[in-house]
DNA sequence: CGCTCCGTGACAGAAAAATAACATTTGCAG
DNA sequence: CTGCAAATGTTATTTTTCTGTCACGGAGCG
């Protein structure tokens, strides 16, 4: 990584990089990370100020500028100082990895396309009738059902975390494992009526049996029913209250899952901004329990 | 890098290059040598300032604002917000900021162009040393293990059904469930060494301390141990072999997953094509199982 | 001459960065 | 659990740097 005749007495900027790079492990947890992410992004760091790079990586200007004279170099000014020099006009150096990336491979490149194509779909569509009623539905309900089967389960359960902390009353339903208990009518006054529930069911090809038959139990028990699926489902409009569809076609080794993931994010993210507060208030007491329970 | 989907209507920086081109031939000569030489180094512009341009050219630096001003964009001023916007690492504007609430679609176009960002990074790293390395130790790994916890718990574990199908041998470690039984050193003949077997390890901010517990004891027993994690992760590299970084910023109520998913399709892909027959046989055998189970 | 091009210098406003003093939180040893 | 020291954030203030603007003058040219 040295560069060859670079003479000059400063300290250049590839020799910061190294610096950063050692000195990593001995830093402070804030620090750390703010190492880390200009490292990742050392050759987009040219325009972005102290200011902005601070708020990115989420820590304090000062830190930023401490963390930099700590490497030895005199602040920011000094960073840019640097940059300058080693990118001199002058010189034949790429600077921004932004514009030519080393070319990946064909293959790559048409996938890449296509996970783009998908995300354009998603987010077109969160511009939709459907997302909003999808949405509404998941916000408004007393409580919500969240289902996936094989591939996508995992990203189910996921969904049904991040579910739970956009709005209260959301449990992950495994048809399995629980044999539907959790849907036994209530015999008495607890429990919410059918009627004011919701199941989000997320499903892809091969499609699960499973995902069908619980649409109609839930539609029959006179729950609503919103559906995350992709391009090809084809039974999901005649069960279902708002349909999601998000393109899983990559040219991938599996289908992919980017595009249900993103759509499930954009879901959630919507419930959140149909709470009161925008979801504000739990999101911050969410915060607080996993310091409480010292998650991290 | 194609700017086959500019659809989207970012004032961009190479329309302003297209416009610099377009606007050559009828520039006073000294606006022309300016013009000239930002064209030449178009992709450099990042960390100069009015002055240094100007010096660097040999014009003044009125000069320099009235080429600017004559091309459309306010001065300095314009010029780097243009390239800001362009090359913008995961911008998004502070999304839980209560204060201004945009409307939805500027928004929605913020994350979209952050989720794009975000997939060109995980794509450009696909074609780097680091992502070989990983899907080579995955691929030729004895065994391979795979966890995530808290929000990405489910998505290692699709992560880990998806990647067996990939390649035989894998497990879904759960440190909390099975107090890892599964790597109680063998005492007989039965299971792997230590050494032929692989951890793959998924954590996303706020990291899970179980996650670094578990690299350090994965590699105090000899594993190997690879990572993928997000762009703020500053103790993967000190433990693993090789890691993966996904951008997670998107200006969403919570963190994007987006970015993580892709890149584990990327990898599952990639072990997949390190098979003798890319996979091909495996896959099939899944297909067929599959379709036997939908069937009842 | 009148016109455009171009440079100079002075100045003001804005943004960026450094600095310092102080409050809070966190990590950790005792 | 306590309490100290390091780490981090806050706030306010100052300094530096960057830009844009204005007024002016000189040079070249039809």
């Amino acid at each position: 990584m040295s560069e060859g005749f670079a003479s000059y007495p400063t300290v250049s900027f590839s020799e910061l990089a190294e610096k950063i790079d050692a000195a990593l492990p001995g830093l402070p947890t804030q620090e750390a990370r703010l190492a880390q992410f200009m490292l990742l992004n050392i050759d987009k760091l040219a325009l972005e100020t102290g200011r902005t790079l601070a708020a990115k990586v989420g820590v304090s200007e000062v830190t930023v500028g401490r963390l930099l004279r700590r490497l030895g170099c005199d602040g920011m000014r000094g960073l840019k100082a640097m940059m300058r020099e080693q990118y001199s006009l002058s010189a034949g150096a790429r600077p921004m990895a932004g514009g030519e990336a080393p070319a990946m491979n064909d293959r790559l490149e048409r996938v890449l396309g296509a996970e783009i194509d998908a995300l354009h779909s998603i987010f077109q569509q969160a511009g939709s009738n459907a997302f909003r009623e999808l949405a509404k539905r998941l916000a408004e309900a007393q409580g919500v059902y969240v289902t996936g089967f094989q591939s996508v389960r995992g990203i189910a359960e996921d969904c049904a975390r991040r579910l739970a902390i956009a709005r209260p009353n959301v449990r992950y339903l495994s048809a399995h494992d629980s044999m539907l208990a959790e849907w036994l009518l209530p015999s008495g006054e607890g429990g919410d009526r059918p009627e004011d529930t919701c199941l989000l069911l997320i499903d892809v090809v091969p499609y699960a049996r499973e995902s069908q038959d619980l649409a109609r139990i839930a539609r029959d028990q006179g729950r609503r029913c919103v559906v995350v699926t992709d391009e090809y489902c084809h039974w999901a409009k005649d069960v279902a209250d708002a349909v999601l569809h998000a393109p899983s076609r990559s040219g991938l080794f599996l289908e992919s899952t980017v595009g249900i993931v993103s759509a499930l994010n954009l879901v959630v993210d919507g419930v959140a901004g149909l709470q009161d507060d925008g979801g504000r208030q739990r999101i911050d007491q969410w915060k607080l329990m996993a310091r409480d329970v010292r998650l991290f």
